[in-house]
DNA sequence: TTCTCATTATAATTTCTACTTATGAATCAA
DNA sequence: TTGATTCATAAGTAGAAATTATAATGAGAA
């Protein structure tokens, strides 16, 4: 037994005749006749009374029709699903970044387009979420992309840069200094995130880079933390502009003569791109382009 | 969508594994593999993250689970059905006949054998069944056999002959006549059942034949009556020998120079002969033969 | 890390199902 | 009886869906 049989008999149940279930299933007659006859020739029984204007159920069919009705509800609700799932009235977007701060306006213009659509969100770190996206525990990532992936899909949002700040009682504060050589960061008390930060991991390659090496008194897996320490004069601290608010506790100086820009992007797995769920975020991101810039 | 591809579906969710699902169906893995790329495909969904180890549903997946399981106990609900009607554990067996004598035994010895089928039993008279048989009311009918039917498959059951039979008062019981010559019922006042009783249609050709034209006196549907009415002296009554019961008030008489031989059969639509209902019915026909000889 | 095993994905081929058109047979209404 | 309608049958074709063979991928062990 298979769908197109079961269905086949529903119709020709409801409308009484072959003819007319083979018009209203948009098939020819000779294709009704085979599906009941194969249902009725594999199980050795009967279904319809022939009678010369269209046939009528007997009692084994009109059983059976009570059944596959209730099965055809089932079967409705299935492609529905299905159907909304595609549709984008359904579902669950999970999305993982490195930041608040860009996902924000992405997620809310997408929940205005996508009301249906339940958003999942967990905030890590660079290296989280691409872990996260490895792994399937989200549909899409937003993080800095430092890494070739062949295996990633990625969209490029805007670039930033990595800089220090330091309490306004700082030196480098009092003197206003807009911008220090990277050689003054040698043996300098800094104050910086996790590994797996991305943050971190530029600003580290660059002070090797520039054969470099501060003092890492604190590391810490939030931002907060970071900025506090500053703020209780700790020592200097590394964030993405991006990252740091105006706040008349700070004062921000740019790292001379190392490459700290990285570029924030939309990522997900190649495989997945196509699916409706993601190309529309996907076309999201193209057409808010410019606003979700800091 | 269809019912493999939801099938492939299901049971790779509950083995987790479309290896696993693949073994469980008899099929190979890639036929697992194309049917769930069929649904995620043409609905541009996930329904699985692909893991190393075997594969896992999705929120989706576990929805579309859901409903795929109650879909797939309806359609077991279904095949059941045509299964247990398959097997004769569920139905009915329509049966119409001209006679209740005949048709008990087989009835019973039917019953014994199919508990689980319903039977239903019309008595009519010979045309009676025929038409219920062409209609299809009945699904097989016992009647005396007198035309060819192409359309119909006939099993011969056994042989009876139309005979007379009068009040023990009549002259021909007093005189302990065994047969009378046909010539005899020439204006005898005879006791007939209605147009459409083969017993009648037996009798008229046959005193047609031999040029006798009998009085019918009264003419009835019902062989009872036909017995009440000779009983009270009424006139000769005409009947089959398997029709009349030994019974003190009656004196049988056999009509000598007539064809008054019948056969009585077994008979159902040429077109429904293999169906499993009937066909062990006609199975149980032979081999009761000769007990339901009366 | 690197190797190995288990699992899924892809490709090419073949088999088989299911549809179509054309036609025949049967039934009912006029 | 005829004509219209309906179901059944047959032959041919197209498209699924299965198979085998092989590649790619990821998890777990050394």
């Amino acid at each position: 037994m298979n769908l197109a049989q079961l269905r086949a008999f529903d119709m020709v149940v409801r409308t009484g005749s072959f003819t007319a279930a083979a018009r209203a299933l948009h098939v020819s007659q000779p294709a009704i006749t085979n599906h009941i006859r194969a249902l009725e020739d594999y199980y050795g029984v009967d279904l319809f009374r022939r009678r010369g204007r269209g046939v009528e159920p007997n009692e084994l069919g009109r059983t059976l029709a009570e059944v596959s009705r209730q099965l055809f509800t089932l079967e409705e609700q299935a492609t529905d699903l299905l159907q909304a799932s595609k549709a984008l009235r359904w579902g669950t977007l999970r999305v993982a970044a490195d930041g608040p701060y860009i996902l924000i306006p992405l997620v809310a213009a997408f929940r205005e387009r996508f009301p249906g659509v339940r958003v999942g969100l967990t905030i890590s770190n660079t290296s989280g979420v691409q872990d996260a996206l490895v792994h399937e525990r989200c549909d899409v990532g937003i993080h800095a992309h430092l890494d070739e992936d062949d295996r990633m899909y990625v969209k490029p949002l805007s670039t930033y840069r990595v800089i220090i700040f330091v309490s306004t009682v700082h030196p480098w504060a009092q003197a206003k200094r807009r911008s220090v050589p990277v050689a003054e960061l040698d043996g300098a008390p800094v104050i910086l995130r996790e590994r797996g930060s991305s943050t971190r991991r530029l600003f580290e390659r660059a002070c090797q880079k520039a054969r470099v090496r501060p003092d890492y008194v604190i590391e810490t897996t939030s931002r907060e933390t970071v900025k506090e320490a500053v703020a209780a004069g700790l020592g200097i601290g590394v964030i993405s502009e991006a990252e740091l608010r105006d706040d008349p506790r700070f004062w921000r100086v740019m790292v001379d003569g190392a490459d700290l820009e990285y570029t924030e992007c939309v990522v997900c797995l190649d495989r997945k791109k196509n699916l409706r769920l993601l190309s529309e975020f996907f076309g999201l991101v193209d057409s808010l382009g410019e606003t979700v810039t800091p």
